[in-house]
DNA sequence: GCCAACGTTGGC
DNA sequence: GCCAACGTTGGC
């Protein structure tokens, strides 16, 4: 079975990992981006998706499940917007680091990099991989 | 808190 | 449909 891989991005003083831990499961609302709002129409149930603490942490906390696809985002006044809902599926043994991501051998290329301000975006399996690695965590 | 990068809006 | 102006994101 193909799977796809992505990577959320969150504030964590707004919603952190550990609140996604906490409460069991989440709805991924409030995306108005319309790329990003694409990405997250492209996830199917059971893909996995790293999980990434912007602007404090800044680092790769943890993974997610897709456990919901796509459906209308309740919290749109207007326009067309979209949520998956998620699901905690583990912790990282080790938090990586923007810092260390950037530094790393073939992860040059990695949408955290090259498209810091897209909030939800697809990683090659090979980069979730690595990223794992680095986070001395397998699944 | 600053600012660069990017997306969106709106006048023409 | 172009592009300038503006707003937002997010690393530093």
């Amino acid at each position: 079975m193909y799977m796809n891989y992505w990577l959320v991005k969150s504030e964590p003083f707004v919603f952190s990992f550990d609140q996604l831990v906490a409460d069991g499961r989440s709805m991924w609302e409030g995306v108005r981006n319309y790329q990003a709002r694409n990405n997250l129409r492209a996830m199917r149930a059971g893909d996995l998706v790293l999980f990434y603490h912007s602007n404090e942490g800044l680092e790769v906390v943890g993974i997610a499940q897709v456990i919901e696809e796509h459906y209308p985002d309740p919290t749109a006044e207007k326009g067309d917007w979209s949520v998956v809902d998620l699901a905690p599926y583990r912790k990282l043994e080790k938090a990586v680091s923007l810092k260390d991501i950037k530094a790393a051998p073939g992860l040059q290329n990695i949408g955290l990099v090259r498209n810091p301000r897209l909030s939800v975006m697809p990683l090659e399996e090979a980069e979730f991989l690595a990223i794992l690695e680095m986070g001395e965590t397998e699944i």
